[in-house]
DNA sequence: CTCCGCTTCTAGAACGTTCTATGTCGTAGT
DNA sequence: ACTACGACATAGAACGTTCTAGAAGCGGAG
């Protein structure tokens, strides 16, 4: 593919080099390149073969210097979230299948996203979209009176702003329906705290309990987003349950992967089967859950889905098609593996025997 | 910091916009902007002005097209590997502090190595840092045809190719050395099978081993890279430890830390007690190593050491210094976390107790 | 023979920068 | 008073591409 015809490294070959060696002029060779109409099938193939006897590549910056369109979006994304890794595979393709291409700036603990953002504005984008930003959304409202702006796997309520997220609700009602149809009752919600999303996750979860006419059962152990937050609020749960007899629930619903690994880490510790005794649902689907000795029943975001709606809203700012809501929802789904299990009779009461190491924590 | 002057998305202002309101030339402007010296310091101010009552930010490509230096280097990189996530972290500060500018490629599974080079190589770039490329090493030799080279995170041998790699064989060395120093004796190394880097992590085991004279304790458990192959050898060891009454290892050194979450998992069912009856050492300093249930002692391969040197290799090459070898290799470093202890006398002992869940897996 | 229209090709002007060469000051040296 | 010089400013040509307008060739209709 690439040929080794030339290998000074002096000076990269232009078009008129190519020009030069077919003895045609530059724009007939530019024609050919780009393959639009306008030249003979002949001169076609002559300009071809020199382009390719040269090693010639078109000059990107050149090219979109000239053209007033760029077809370029921006991503800003965090270089250290799996998740984000997951929607940047979909954006590129989303992107690649509309002609577009993408400039890609990082997001790391050295470089903040102010400056990411920065480097993408020099680069002619035609159209930001950021992943999880945490600048406020005024800042990135402001950002729309350059370019469109599309926000993703957040929310942000400004007119000026697309959104793609996740129902967050609806994903952890996913999760109760799926408990619930297993038999579960006594489902616990092992929240995110003030972490973006989990207010309305509490909601799903308070939603779908009511709606199994579980309201009395409903409880919710404050957690976070980490391992420790998991593994602390599901010790809580096991203290209370040995210290006040109150029966420990027969399944979990928990905020994110992290903290569902941190509780399962807890619960094995202290002899608790999983699924045997206790279910457990984590959310996001992330890399940790799929690994087989976790095997964690999830909530998983369509990350496909969710840049192919990120990268046409871009696009359909960018070429001024009008468009309905500012704010695109997609739906998760469950993906059911080794932590759930149908509730079996009598695994839903106190196991003092089972729960006795729990003190040893 | 950005202007709200100029709501319309129009057309971004240019040199000239900027030189019009001024009441100044475009090349001075151009001087201005560039922060060089020929200028006074009242027009200076006025430019200065002006371009941020019109929120002027300098077109980067037009501005590499015209300066034949780009100051660009492409990176490649997995979007999938936390690993590169901290590479790309490093690597931007390294060429930020060198006055240079990244352009990142991904490779997705979607979107090969290939494609992720050849996006580069129209960007102009003046150097390319492959990290961890899966690419034949011919095939990348071919690449320095076009523009110097850096491969990083992998083996590639080559008259033409840089590398920046960490030396493999003394990060076993140095897991080696620190269990040693504990007392541990007998030290088994659970290997990576044919990945990567995994037989000269094999010889750093097997030369420290021998440096110690424990010649006579060297057993190499055939592993891999995932989770569950730490989980099959572990199985493994305790099995043969219970069946053969083999005395069971006091300490594993294990290829990755993947494997040895793997081989924790095992060891924490089977009931045997972590650093308690056995340490574990992991290799890679990964985010999940540090987690905080985790807590795995592992050796750290200098990510922001590696990238600087690739990043001044890079430039190295790019400007004509003359470099002395072709491949560095940095020092890993040992991270003591919590999976490694003291031996404490008889624990090395086979402990029938202790190992009597084992067959339960 | 002229004129039209088609295809194929080309000259030359953009695009937004930087760079080179040159110009215009005002001040100081002879 | 003439030259010399530094500091500041500018005009205009590049960079590699695309785009617009038009030229050249050619076959066929009038």
């Amino acid at each position: 593919m690439i040929t080794a015809e030339h290998p000074g490294r002096g000076r990269r070959p232009t078009l008129t080099d190519v020009a030069a060696r077919a003895g045609v002029s530059v724009a007939l060779v530019s024609i050919v390149i780009r393959d639009v109409p306008g030249a003979s099938a002949e001169s076609r193939q002559r300009v071809l073969q020199a382009a390719d006897e040269l090693g010639y590549r078109p000059d990107t910056r050149a090219r979109l210097l000239r053209s007033s369109r760029s077809r370029l979006l921006g991503v800003v994304f965090g270089v250290q979230h799996a998740f984000h890794g997951d929607l940047v595979s979909g954006l590129y393709t989303a992107a690649d299948a509309a002609g577009y291409a993408l400039t890609l700036s990082a997001v790391t603990p050295a470089r903040d996203e102010q400056r990411a953002v920065g480097s993408l504005l020099q680069d002619r984008c035609e159209a930001l979209i950021l992943l999880g930003p945490h600048a406020s959304t005024s800042a990135l409202a402001q950002l729309t009176e350059r370019l469109p702006v599309v926000v993703v796997a957040r929310a942000a309520r400004h007119r000026a702003l697309d959104v793609v997220r996740t129902a967050d609700n609806e994903g952890v009602q996913q999760a109760v329906d799926h408990l619930v149809a297993l038999g579960h009752r006594r489902i616990v919600h092992i929240d995110g705290g003030r972490a973006p999303g989990a207010a309305e996750r509490r909601r799903g979860y308070r939603d779908a309990m009511h709606r199994h006419g579980l309201d009395s059962q409903i409880h919710i152990e404050a957690g976070g987003l980490t391992e420790d937050d998991g593994a602390d609020a599901v010790r809580t749960l096991l203290d209370s349950a040995l210290h006040n007899s109150v029966a420990p629930p027969t399944a979990i619903a928990v905020f994110n992967d992290r903290s569902a690994i941190g509780a399962l880490d807890v619960l094995h510790r202290a002899g608790v089967a999983v699924p045997g005794s206790i279910s457990v649902v984590g959310y996001d689907d992330s890399r940790l859950a799929r690994l087989s000795h976790v095997n964690l029943t999830t909530i998983a975001q369509d990350t496909e889905q969710m840049s192919a709606l990120a990268v046409a809203r871009a696009i359909a700012r960018i070429e001024g098609t009008p468009v309905r809501q500012r704010e695109l929802v997609t739906p998760p789904h469950l993906v059911v593996r080794g932590t759930t299990a149908p509730m079996v009779e009598g695994s839903g009461h106190a196991q003092p025997e089972a729960l006795g190491q729990a003190r040893v924590l």
